[in-house]
DNA sequence: GGCACTAGGTTGCATATACAACTCAATGTC
DNA sequence: GACATTGAGTTGTATATGCAACCTAGTGCC
């Protein structure tokens, strides 16, 4: 009940600051964990393992975003690569202030202990 | 980012144990949230304050409890008030020991650290 | 080589979620 | 009393999410 209701609050707060990018609160996750893979390119898969989202979840996510121009899918034989789009990296560099904002916002919410508790997550 | 993966990963965990209930996890936390509010009737808009939920999103919702006989949506003037049905109550009854299994999962998984400052959490 | 198996990806379906725009009732205000 | 305002609820549209079923390219086994 709690961590569904937190991810309401604190995915609104996120959403508000990056409506003006068109950009969602998964999206820019989901980016940003595909530019940490960059240069080589993550792999699909890896990136749903890594946000634990499941495969035809982000098939479609992935599809949005590329249609949005913002990432590439290439096809590596059983696997498929991502990269962002020179759109893509700057859509990031755009939403990088809002989302430090954002960032700030929720800590000040979620206050300290949680904010640590849930940084120090591991698996 | 982390509160919206710890959610599909503690909502998967719910939704897990309630599937033979072909109950979901938001949908029991709706459901227990109008069982506390009994017998007077919770009120519809306070419901979604009290989870932080949208009223579009918890027409909807409420709709689908009432088409599946778990609880009655009474018109009150401006109002709607929330009741639990008999098969409501007893739905509840039947996922008390799934759902309390759940919990114990969920507070292994987040460590006690991150469940108690969930638990703790106010507004 | 051929065939079973596995793993990554997509598609059909359903729920959950939110925003915008609307309706309608209650509540003012004059 | 008439009209504007507000607040609860519904509906249209879109994204996010997951399960089940499917397709297909590698992989392994013989």
């Amino acid at each position: 009940m709690r961590s569904r209701r937190v991810n309401r609050v604190i995915s609104k707060l996120y959403d508000d600051a990056l409506r003006e990018l068109s950009l969602s609160s998964a999206q820019l996750n989901q980016l940003v964990a595909i530019s940490v893979g960059q240069p080589l390119g993550m792999r699909a898969i890896d990136l749903g393992r890594a946000l634990d989202i499941e495969k035809s979840t982000l098939s479609r996510n992935l599809a949005r975003m590329q249609d949005a121009g913002w990432i590439r899918q290439i096809p590596q034989g059983k696997h498929t690569l991502l990269e962002l789009t020179p759109a893509g990296e700057s859509l990031l560099a755009e939403a990088y202030p809002k989302w430090q904002a954002a960032q700030a916002s929720a800590e000040r919410l979620l206050g300290p202990q949680l904010t640590a508790a849930l940084l120090k997550l591991e698996p």
